[in-house]
DNA sequence: GCGACAG
DNA sequence: ATCTTGTCGC
């Protein structure tokens, strides 16, 4: 079957992945997400100064969809729209945000770790939802946090980024450590429950998928 | 067989 | 992801 072939290129990806503390101090930080109109799929990045959170930049991108979401392949359908757009940026980011789990995931190959291996890049997976592993439920205080865990060992951590809101999903998707995550992740929310890197990528997204009509 | 299941 | 009005709470 094509997922098999599918599993074998995580499982072949994941070699690659290095989970370490960020060695350089972040000047840009970028979010990335991905809209849907009928079977297009528009792919979004935006650049942002750190720890300003100013608009720098943003590219975007439109591609047919080749796959069906399927938890645990979601990378698949989404990353070949994402590079579209990467692509076209002039501003190289030193961080990415993006939009989906990172290790926190069956093979330990989220979106945001898959992205962080074919671009070679610091990438943080912050996804609304949960995909793997166990958990307790955060303090309502935003900045508490609990550790996301498989057989025990730390794949990420549930994050509460605003007082009494429902908590975030973030893991670790290439080059940075848990540590990072919360960090970057809360430095970058300000007054809404999504870190605004991620905001404004989806803005763009959603914005540019509504405004197409075949 | 049953429940879970990023976007 | 996307479709959508009202509504609960600070």
């Amino acid at each position: 079957m094509r997922i098999d072939r599918l599993k074998r290129e995580q499982l072949r990806l994941n070699s690659r992945v290095r989970i370490e503390k960020l060695k350089n101090r972040i000047k840009y930080i970028a979010g990335v997400d991905v809209g849907r109109n009928q079977t297009m799929l528009f792919g979004a990045v935006v650049v942002l100064s750190f720890p300003e959170l100013q608009i720098l930049e943003s590219t975007w991108a439109k591609v047919q969809e080749r796959l069906p979401y399927i938890p645990g392949y979601l990378s698949f359908r989404e990353v070949p729209v994402i590079l579209r757009a990467y692509k076209k940026l002039k501003r190289r980011p030193e961080l990415i945000l993006v939009d989906g789990q990172g290790i926190a995931h069956p093979r330990r190959f989220g979106l945001a770790t898959h992205l962080g291996v074919l671009l070679d890049l610091p990438t943080i997976g912050c996804a609304k939802s949960h995909l793997w592993g166990d958990y307790q439920m955060p303090a309502l205080r935003r900045g508490s946090f609990e550790f996301l865990r498989f057989n025990g060992e730390r794949i990420g951590l549930v994050l509460r980024t605003r007082d009494g809101v429902k908590p975030l999903f973030v893991s670790p998707g290439h080059r940075v450590d848990f540590e990072d995550c919360r960090d970057y992740v809360l430095n970058s929310t300000t007054r809404y429950r999504i870190p605004e890197p991620l905001r404004q990528a989806h803005r763009l997204a959603t914005e540019r998928a509504r405004g197409w009509d075949v």
